[in-house]
DNA sequence: GGGCTGACTTTTC
DNA sequence: AGAAAAGCCAGCC
């Protein structure tokens, strides 16, 4: 049984247009969880390997990817925003694509 | 049931 | 502009 906070997350990710992406704040705050920032984060990272939401799609306020670097789960990331035509420079992406809105 | 944790954010120096 | 610190909140032990 998966709590409440836990399946909005869900339905809120898997609405994330493709080609765009969100800030962990931005999902919190469309959650109803404005200070939430860092659950989301949390809730992410207990989703099983082989959940198909575009969890990929949900980068920090400032463009960057959550992970470091030179850790595998950051190329994993790189790779799968780039197959959706998301450029990532620098560890970071176009802020412009936070265009997501509610 | 209480305390710790973290895929964050914002404010301050 | 770059670094540090303090909020934040549900889930896990």
């Amino acid at each position: 049984m998966k709590s409440e906070v836990e399946v909005l997350i869900y339905s809120i990710l898997s609405a994330i247009p493709k080609g765009q992406v969100a800030s962990y704040g931005q999902v919190a705050n469309f959650a109803r969880l404005p200070k939430g920032a860092r659950l989301i984060g949390r809730i992410l990272s207990r989703l099983p390997p082989e959940t198909t939401l575009p969890w990929h799609r949900v980068l920090k306020a400032n463009g960057q990817i959550a992970f470091a670097p030179d850790s595998s789960a950051y190329h994993r990331q790189k790779q799968l925003l780039e197959l959706e035509g998301i450029k990532v420079s620098q560890g970071k992406v176009d802020l412009r694509l936070f265009g997501w809105r509610d």
